[in-house]
DNA sequence: TTTTGAGTTGTTCGA
DNA sequence: GTCGAACAACTCAAA
């Protein structure tokens, strides 16, 4: 039988149709455009049954899918180890070209390495584009050309170019969609992917209060979130056309956009980062890393109603509040003296939007021992941030209702753990 | 090369 | 109640 010639544009965390580059540059291709999703045992054996996230996965190719139905197409999903399923892809179709969105995290650049190498072996083209960021490692440097390692000097470059860059072309990829390969491939249930339906889920984004983020986005009990973060992990929202939008609408929340590129090349320029401290200078710091109160963290039994709320809402839903978050941080370092790793491989765990680069950005942020990080001496005190930010107590009885019949007390004194934290770091940081 | 200014999100203390 | 300084120097970025 003759193998048909055909080109793969393969989805990884750019889960939609829409103004998604590398898929408008396959559809462009003379051959007929297989579109593959991978569920990568490599990564997936390490979750739990009912990981929430691998649910929403499943739900937004589900929805491409469905779209693609439309075309008389489908959505060609598979499961195993990449290198594996590409040599089966490989055996089945004459694959000419591949196309796919650059993903800058250690693992995926090796994965995505070890992927080209064989397509290369095959003789197979393989191209990938710029798409989950504005702009990608090493475009934004110093005049030496190294990476920014301080925040403000980042963005006021980043603006800079962003200025002066042409505005950006919205791609309609649905005038090529003809150019998919028609096919009818089985889509697979959650369950034959070896996972179950969750409680929690991902809420569809909601840009409405953006335009007073800068005012509304310390109060826990507004609920003004945009819950973007899980679209922008997966990229069920195009960055380009985000930002686009953000730039004329709100300075501060673009801001959290270029932080968002920020951490991503830190964490390309400084793999390290992943497991150990930014600042070196830190690594002395004797934590105390007690198990017990860990758990007291995690389960959000502190004593302290910011932090337990916080947590709570972190475990009921998948969702963090971005001001609470910084508190549960800073207790967790400061107060327990617990490295900022544990907290960090908790977060990874539980939140819909868990980004590698981000979340060891900003721990290292809260803990101080990160690039441009919180000083050591700033410990929050989380019941002045309740005053401030909750100070009617609306966010904290959302998430612990036995709130009003008499709650327990502090696990720690804030005074005493606020002067042994400044000590303790104080005694670890080398000169 | 040297100098200068600046650095996400806080808290506490004392005048 | 309000305000500035201290917390601790240090490193980075740019001129």
């Amino acid at each position: 039988m003759i193998k048909q010639k055909v080109a793969v544009f393969w989805f990884r965390r750019d889960l939609r149709l829409d103004d998604n580059l590398g898929l408008f540059r396959a559809l462009e291709s003379k051959f007929p455009v297989i579109p593959l999703f991978i569920f990568d045992e490599d990564i997936l054996d390490n979750l739990p049954k009912k990981d929430p996230r691998v649910g929403f996965i499943h739900e937004s190719l589900s929805k491409i899918n469905d779209e693609l139905n439309k075309i008389e197409s489908s959505l060609l999903v598979k499961k195993g180890k990449t290198v594996a399923i590409w040599e089966s892809i490989i055996q089945d179709f004459d694959v000419k070209e591949v196309f796919f969105n650059k993903d800058y995290e250690p693992y995926a650049i090796k994965r995505d390495l070890a992927i080209s190498q064989l397509l290369e072996t095959n003789k197979i083209k393989s191209f990938s584009f710029k798409d989950q960021v504005i702009f990608e490692e090493m475009e934004i440097t110093k005049a030496d050309g190294l990476p920014y390692t301080v925040y403000t000097p980042y963005k006021n470059k980043w603006l800079e170019k962003y200025k002066s860059m042409a505005p950006v072309q919205e791609m309609d990829a649905s005038i090529l969609f003809s150019n998919f390969y028609k096919s009818n491939f089985s889509f697979p249930t959650l369950e034959q992917i070896g996972f179950e339906e969750s409680a929690i889920k991902v809420v569809p984004h909601n840009l409405k209060f953006v335009g007073n983020y800068h005012e509304t986005r310390d109060f826990p009990a507004l609920d003004t979130t945009s819950y973007l973060s899980p679209h922008l992990r997966f990229g069920t929202v195009s960055i380009r056309k985000l930002v686009n939008w953000a730039f004329h609408k709100n300075d501060v929340f673009l801001s959290e956009l270029i932080w968002r590129e920020f951490f991503m090349q830190i964490l390309f320029s400084f793999p390290k980062v992943v497991s150990n401290n930014f600042k070196s200078s830190y690594d002395g710091i004797q934590w105390l890393n007690k198990e017990e109160d860990f758990k007291r963290w995690c389960s959000g039994t502190t004593g302290y109603p910011m932090v337990d709320a916080g947590m709570r809402q972190l475990n009921e839903t998948g969702y963090m509040h971005n001001r609470v978050r910084m508190v549960v941080a800073s207790f967790l370092c400061k107060h327990l003296l617990i490295n900022w790793q544990w907290g960090e491989a908790y977060f990874a765990e539980k939140l819909l939007d868990y980004e590698l680069s981000a979340n060891v950005g900003n721990w290292q942020w809260a803990a101080g021992t990160g690039c441009d990080a919180a000083p050591y001496f700033r410990v929050f005190n989380p019941e002045i941030q309740l005053k401030k930010f909750d100070e009617k107590g609306i966010y904290i009885r959302k998430w612990i209702k036995e709130f009003d019949l008499g709650y327990g007390k502090p696990m720690v004194d804030h005074a005493f753990a606020r002067d042994r934290a400044i000590a303790t770091y104080k005694a670890g940081i080398l000169k």
